[in-house]
DNA sequence: CAGCATCCTCAACGATACTG
DNA sequence: CAGTATCGTTGAGGATGCTG
């Protein structure tokens, strides 16, 4: 034979309608770049109860740098996930709150990490036995 | 005045609650760094249809090298939430589906998807606002 | 207090070539 | 067909020091 060896027929939808993300998934990588990110979430989430001030979201949020809590409130600035509100005293107080676009999406962050917690040790322990079945 | 200069109190609750995620936030770290890779969500929401085979995963997820489909589908068949299934046949056929954990993770995955597209043009709109702002 | 500027590291990812 | 092996790049993120 010269072409077309021993190609199987495979059981899936052939129309190539198997990208039932048409241009969605764009939308998704987009969105995933953003919240993706190692503090973003993490953010989103613990301006849940209310607004909080730069350094009580430093303290709150574990290990997290000055560059990279600046940085990630920049971002969530400015997709409107968040505002930032500088009162004009001395010492500044500055403010970050979530917006409804941001609570939205903290709606989403929930579900996210309520799926962590109720699978969490199953996912663990499917690893353990695969890096046991690999030894 | 030597301490303590003008330390404002803060609106927010003090009693260090702020922390609502005593330990869900490790979870949702871990959990973030599986799924907020560049294309474990894209090959989980590929497959939400059914089985589907290495090459096919291969060209319908769009611009993906095959060292990453491989790393990443290693990843998703350690932790459980896809299983491989290689038939002995020549030429070979290994199959890639999901497990009903991958399922599970899918619904949360498809809830992303769902605000990505409902929100998309707003952020994308908010942040044009922004950056004609700064300019 | 709330940042900005700078330097540096490491790992995620892409490209390419080879194999059972 | 379904991978593995190797190399090179890029940028996210950490550490540190300085400022309005």
């Amino acid at each position: 034979m010269t072409s077309a060896a021993g190609v199987h027929p495979s059981p899936v939808r052939e129309a190539g309608v198997c990208s039932g993300w048409p241009k969605e998934s764009g939308f998704i990588r987009e969105v995933l770049d953003r919240i993706g990110d190692k503090w973003t979430i993490l953010i989103i989430g613990t301006l849940r109860d209310g607004p909080l001030r730069y350094t009580e979201l430093h303290s709150v949020v574990p290990g997290i740098s000055q560059r990279m809590l600046t940085l990630t409130l920049q971002q969530l600035a400015r997709d409107g996930l968040v505002t930032r509100t500088a009162h004009p005293e001395v010492p500044p107080r500055v403010e970050y709150a979530l917006t409804p676009l941001g609570r939205s999406l903290l709606d989403v962050v929930m579900a996210l990490s309520a799926w962590a917690v109720t699978h969490y040790e199953t996912v663990a322990a499917n690893r353990r036995a695969a890096d046991e079945a690999t030894r």
